[in-house]
DNA sequence: ATGAAAGCGCTAACAA
DNA sequence: TTGTTAGCGCTTTCAT
């Protein structure tokens, strides 16, 4: 192993010297010495004990991502497509600004904060992680933040997320514009992420005059549905809550997914995950996608592509998302001021094969 | 911060003794003061810095995790399913042995080097890396390392991977079964895993006396294959390449798919990826399958469970193979002996809707 | 069973 | 512009 020392010794100047030359305190050597000093590192393939810089420095050049272990992600399987995106494209900004990049995947706010600790990390980026966790990881670790999907009532923590609440409104709308007019949103939960895409799905609905429950998220309970459908003939909407956990899904299709595709004209899913795993399910039920009913669903993932037919949805970047996280996460590192603590990046409708247009067949008709 | 001195203090004995007790080494210490600075020791939330634990100790607890930045990757887009799989379970396998898991997606030996030496990682894993990566890994790096998916000439690297010859000799033997007898084995190209699920294939099909290209694999030549063809009338198996980058992949499909799927009896991809993306695009050209055309894959990613027909192909668990890698990197850390250098977890058919029975077919016509 | 002391490689304050 | 020096928190010999 080389040390600053060997090299120090080699080139007939001080540690110190060597030290100001690696971080480019250009204007404390002389050009000549930095010159040599370069060379030498270069030749004698030095490289730099990162434990000796996290003791001395205090600093560690560690950037800790917390992945929470929703219950979720367990049920999606491979779902969380982006997941994969989100840490490599994060994880390749980070090295690029020459930090690193610890992955934890935890289910608690505390082993974060302990993980933090231990390594000194020099800032956090949570993922999968709810609105209290992230303020209690905030309050307890001394060290910039940014958490992505995440919404606060008193933005106290720095985010990344979607505009989610204009992607529900501009499918909501698109489906509204196709003449669909019984809706139904379907989520696994209404917090979040979700209950903004909701949000947005109401205000379209709104303004065409449809009747909606208001964050009406609550477990699926189809004799209520039935009453409130037949209180509203012919146009209505409504928030489906489905389980969270795959099996006692696969029940609930089994159960429901008929008589929504005979109930709805528009299945809107709060992920691709689920979308696509409904389209497949209709078709073995020998219920055609779009011609019997209509779905729609978010986030574009791969899968969204690739099934038939192609899934109309809205569409979010992931890899900008990372981009963004960890700039804004740089930012507060290097104390700039000004940062806004709450980025939406946009979304936009990508309409593919899923949705028809009833406005059309209604027309030719 | 806590410091061991903090404790030392409190406790009324030397720092040498608290460290004792953190570490275990209760034969040096007296049974009282174990118990009175553990007590002091969760009281005071010590956390050890692990700075000081490096430069000190020499042994930093980080396992380094080197993801090859194989071109493949980034034309599968979300497609590599199982590294986001691979890299949960290794992360939680290595974390509950109180080691850390520091990512790095690399093209280059080189910097996996660096990257290795400048975090003194006591053990590496790789995944994605070619043979002479990983062996120049193996032989800069001077830690114990274990490889993930690679086959090796000479065995001087440990691995951890699946029986891909047995899955291609499944596969094709059911096919053949299933009474296909033009057959086609496609992939992106003619090494490691993929060459081993072809010799597999050439092993079934020539039980079957089906004459076949051995290690064949080439460009794509229609025109050679087409003459090939015609000298084995009825009964022929080839190893088609097909192009890595999406583009050009979807070029070939538009160029080829139609003509395939006359020719061919069935068409073996050796990844669910390509699979499922030629059963949309044959679905897309109102080619059936499998009445038209039989499909399999290999890998049981959850795609092939979502797409329909539901895809046939060779399973694999990853999650085992993820913690078949971490244990198998720790036995070596530990110094263990008489560890076997190549683990090959076994892989099973999992038969649904994508191939169909051609015999029973004939039977009945 | 306990403690004193040296030192891991690097950084930064200060001196020259 | 360059060098000297004092730690950072911990582990590990070696005394006691």
């Amino acid at each position: 192993m080389i040390r600053i020392k060997d090299i120090a010794r080699k080139a007939e100047v001080s540690p110190t010297t060597v030290s100001n030359v690696i971080h480019g305190n250009h204007k404390k050597v002389s050009e000549e010495t930095v010159e040599k000093v370069e060379k030498l590192l270069a030749e004698m393939e030095y490289i730099p004990s990162m434990g000796a810089r996290m003791l001395a420095g205090g600093s560690s050049r560690v950037i800790g991502i917390l992945a929470g272990e929703l219950d979720e992600w367990k049920h999606y399987g491979e779902g969380h497509a982006f997941t994969n995106i989100l840490i490599r494209s994060m994880e390749s900004e980070i090295y690029r600004r020459n930090y690193y990049m610890l992955l934890h995947f935890t289910a608690t706010a505390k082993e974060g904060i302990q993980f933090a600790a231990t390594w000194n990390v020099e800032g956090l980026i949570t993922l999968g992680f709810g609105t209290r966790d992230n303020e209690k990881l905030q309050r307890n670790c001394k060290v910039p933040m940014v958490s992505i999907d995440t919404y606060y009532e008193k933005q106290k923590v720095a985010n990344v997320g979607l505009d989610d609440l204009s992607g529900g409104y501009l499918m909501a709308e698109y489906l509204l514009e196709t003449g669909h007019r019984r809706i139904a949103f379907l989520s696994d939960n209404d917090i979040g992420v979700d209950h903004e895409r909701w949000k947005g799905v109401c205000l379209a609905c709104g303004q065409y005059g449809l009747t909606w429950q208001y964050g009406a998220g609550k477990d699926y309970d189809a004799a209520q549905e039935r009453k409130e459908a037949a209180e509203r003939p012919g146009e209505y909407m409504q928030h489906i809550i489905i389980p969270k956990e795959q099996e006692s899904r696969a029940t609930f299709y089994k159960q429901n997914l008929r008589r929504l595709s005979e109930e709805y004209d528009a299945l809107f899913f709060a992920s691709d995950y689920y979308a696509v795993e409904v389209i497949a399910g209709l078709n073995d039920m020998g219920i055609c996608v779009p011609k019997d009913v209509s779905v729609a669903g978010f986030d574009d993932t791969e899968s969204a592509r690739m099934c038939r037919p192609r899934l109309t949805t809205v569409h979010q970047d992931v890899e900008e998302k990372a981009r963004r996280a960890v700039k804004k996460l740089f930012e507060f590192i290097q104390g700039e001021g000004g940062i806004s603590m709450a980025d939406r990046l946009p979304v936009k409708l990508v309409v593919r094969d899923s949705v028809k247009n009833r406005r059309l067949i209604i027309q030719s008709e």
